[in-house]
DNA sequence: ATGGCTTTGTTCCAAAGA
């Protein structure tokens, strides 16, 4: 089984990239994020013809997650209880035995900013909830764009990133606080090289000096960890024309 | 590198992203 992740930054115009990286990868299932499509635009007629089902929550321009799956997406959720949010950042379905939860983590913006504290409660919202969701799901793999990079090895450069949003120590331990309910962060399940990123500014340079942060991530909870054979981001989409700012993260199992 | 891009929409700028 292989599971993937991957911000877009627009499925309208990343939809060939999509659909391409599919034949690529072959993934039995890719959450998206920052679709920015309301449900009535989504392109359920070209994924199905590359043999992918949806499950969707989307808005104009800002936001928007989804789940692609081979098979059937079953129990299919898209709010989170005790959770009041018009953003749409979660969707969640089974596929075959795995529970699969796609997250869109708000961005913060500054960490002055009311939308930092609003990322703050959101993070403690989802973890009270996936402490919940863990109990009733033994296989639960968390994916998504969490804005966060857990330790100063996921930064080019920590002195110049240092207090600022997306490493901020409060960020930071309410990653910790999604770990600590019972997930594991699947890259650092195994031996990684060092400087390995998911998202560059863009800008010519950033990704051509790998000048990034690695804020996609791919939690898992023991059951899966103990069936997880790999997790790795592929660069290759952010070198493409026009492309996404974020690369796919992938984790494969051996069921 | 503190946006030096990119996307979107009350579009010819501004807001937001990370």
């Amino acid at each position: 089984m292989k599971l993937a992740t991957w911000n877009v930054n627009s499925l309208n115009v990343r939809l060939p990239q999509v659909l391409a990286w599919l034949d690529e990868q072959q993934p039995d299932v890719l959450a998206l994020q920052e679709t920015k499509l309301e449900d009535h635009r989504f392109p359920v007629a070209e994924l199905e013809a590359r043999g992918y089902a949806a499950a969707y929550t989307g808005q104009k321009t800002y936001n928007g997650v989804a789940l692609l799956s081979r098979q059937p997406l079953r129990d299919v959720q898209v709010d989170v209880p005790g959770l009041e949010d018009e953003q749409r950042r979660v969707v969640a379905a089974t596929v075959g035995s795995v529970r699969v939860v796609c997250l869109y983590v708000p961005n913060g913006q500054t960490v002055d900013s009311p939308k930092y504290q609003y990322k703050l409660e959101w993070l403690g919202a989802v973890r009270d909830w996936l402490a919940g969701e863990l109990g009733r799901h033994s296989r639960l793999a968390v994916m998504g764009d969490f804005n966060v990079a857990p330790e100063d090895r996921d930064v080019h450069s920590p002195s110049r990133w240092a207090g600022q949003v997306l490493v901020s120590a409060p960020e930071r331990a309410a990653f910790s606080a999604l770990l600590d309910v019972g997930l594991q962060d699947a890259f650092r399940l195994f031996p990684q090289p060092e400087r390995v990123f998911s998202w560059w500014n863009y800008g010519r340079l950033a990704f051509a000096r790998n000048w990034g942060l690695r804020i996609d991530h791919i939690l898992v909870s023991p059951t899966l960890a103990a069936a997880c054979q790999s997790c790795t981001v592929d660069p290759g989409p952010r070198a493409h024309e026009r492309p996404s700012d974020h690369a796919p993260v992938l984790a494969t199992f051996s069921e």
